[in-house]
DNA sequence: ATCTCAAGTATCCTTTTTGTAACTACTATC
DNA sequence: GATAGTAGTTACAAAAAGGATACTTGAGAT
């Protein structure tokens, strides 16, 4: 892989493409959240750490990116199942990664400490 | 790889570490345009397009996380030479993912429109 | 009737981020 | 002396993001 300046303006663009659907500090942790399965809104909310407003925003954004589904249950009280959709299974690597580095970074932190 | 809750709860603190570091706007577009080279100030702030404002701020950061070196050069007008570190390094992997699903994701929402 | 629980919405406010534009300091050049 | 190029900083304003809390709606349980 080489770095020459045209390479690099098409990474840019495609870091900022990334940035604009899964950037901001609560998508990637709901997406890794609704990894271990299927969830109800307030659940999410708990697992998650976000208040409502916040969480409904951020569901409706991953949803109209493809990322989120959201299905209603005939349940009394109504319930809401969001999962992850298939096409969210493309963003497995960049989370992984993700992952990988926070949990080195923190441990070479703390190590220095 | 298994999605427990608790297995999810460790990667959303990865998760969450991660974007500390490199989370925000400009953080990893820096870093992917300086991985064609050493850059001075205003060259970083032409390619990368930031203000200088911001570009100041942005590279303290990220020279306080180990992530970028900065190097007063004795030239006159004085210049400055940002550089990536050796640790910068290890953000390859998340970098390249990030590259590749933006750009299929573009590839797909300019094929469905 | 009242309480509870689900999934959100509405309101209000604070903090963070981003941007613009001007300005500094230093040197070299015209 | 005026101008320009380097690397920033400062002041100010605007916008986006984030957070706390209360409220709504509908049905079941007490």
């Amino acid at each position: 892989m080489e770095h020459t300046v045209e390479s690099c303006a098409k990474a840019k663009l495609a870091i900022r493409d990334t940035l604009d659907v899964v950037g901001g500090k609560w998508k990637l942790v709901l997406l890794s959240v609704l990894r271990s399965g299927k969830k109800g809104f307030n659940e999410l909310s708990r697992e998650a750490g976000t208040s409502p407003r916040i969480l409904s925003k951020e569901l409706q954004e991953l949803e109209m990116h493809g990322l989120v589904s959201r299905t209603v249950c005939d349940t009394k009280p109504v319930t809401v199942q969001y999962e992850l959709t298939d096409y969210s299974k493309t963003l497995d690597k960049v989370l992984a990664e993700m992952e990988a580095w926070g949990h080195q970074h923190r441990k070479k932190i703390v190590s220095a400490s």
